[in-house]
DNA sequence: AAAATACGTCAATAGTGCTGACATAATTTC
DNA sequence: GAAATTATGTCAGCACTATTGACGTATTTT
């Protein structure tokens, strides 16, 4: 018991000194918070919120995903997601369809105006990427992507291949 | 005005087709989402959470940053920060000290307390990225970084190289 | 002396997440 | 066909993080 009323200020910074990676660490931060801080003044608009963006988003990447699917790719609970899905469904940016083979299910599919906010939404935060990948070389797209799926928990990549997202020449004919 | 009463289900999956990167967005909340999960689990045996983290990590990056300083870094009020960093004081994880030049500053510095947890949360993220990183070749390290920087905003990236990080290969001479 | 600054605090509110409990409809199992 | 399970919806209550506005105090600047 030294000191406790107060105890000892360090005043050396941590660094990588200790082994770990705080470089990338804070970029990761700094570069997720204004990346989402683009959709976040779009949104205020609407009255919605991050958890609407991240519904909107997926409903729009796997139109007919049923509300388990959508609960297992957020992580979120059942009661976190029925209010900003009932908002969502209420000012018709989404509407439910019930499932052709199990009836209980609801399948969500994006409307015209759903759509339209989604990519309205995606479009600062993909012009920013592609800034950022013209300012960082370029041609390093495939090595960005294959970072960043690295950077997801592997039992959960499974999530990512369903999307009928990147067949990397970007000419995907017909589906 | 076709059909109102349930708008029509848009039933394609929204692709890059339309000039949006929503490959690497999602990637980008994929990699996020799980690159927090790591402290999460660990902050909560302390009852605390990632304001907390947050907190903790920028005293430890920055000893001696005022309270100012610190709310530009983060981008929330002073209101949101009081609770949180009474919290780390009061466990002792941080303590404040006079400003020397203004003595209306308080000078923020961990504790030995303090700097182990700030190292303990940041070990498994550190981890993630290890693993990432050779998972996605290895030496393209600068370009990760490089291009996570090119993410953040310009006029914030100021507050990137406050830091003493590494002088390694990035070149910030003068901007 | 007055104004501005740095910080602390109190009160009230919003958004997003949580757990637990219960209801309904549909499907599956026995 | 009755019973159990599943998919979904909903209600009530709670926690954390963030917000804005207002006020107080000490200190520095003008």
């Amino acid at each position: 018991m030294t000191s406790h009323a107060a105890a000892e200020p360090i005043r050396t910074a941590i660094t990588d000194e200790d082994g770990i990676d705080f470089a990338i660490i804070e970029l990761f931060f700094f570069a997720y918070r204004d990346f989402t801080s683009d959709p976040d003044q779009i949104l205020a608009e609407y009255g919605f919120g991050r958890a609407h963006h991240r519904v909107l988003h997926f409903v729009n990447r796997r139109p007919g995903l049923t509300v388990a699917e959508l609960l297992d790719v957020l992580k979120i609970t059942k009661q976190s997601l029925a209010r900003v899905l009932k908002q969502l469904i209420d000012t018709d940016h989404i509407v439910q369809l019930q499932g052709p083979r199990d009836r209980r299910q609801r399948e969500l599919y994006p409307t015209a105006k759903g759509r339209a906010l989604a990519l309205a939404l995606a479009r600062p935060q993909s012009r920013r990427i592609h800034a950022a990948l013209e300012d960082s070389g370029a041609t390093e797209r495939a090595v960005i992507e294959r970072f960043l799926e690295a950077m997801v928990n592997p039992e959960l990549r499974a999530q990512i291949d369903i999307v009928p997202a990147k067949m990397s020449g970007k000419n995907h004919g017909d589906h």
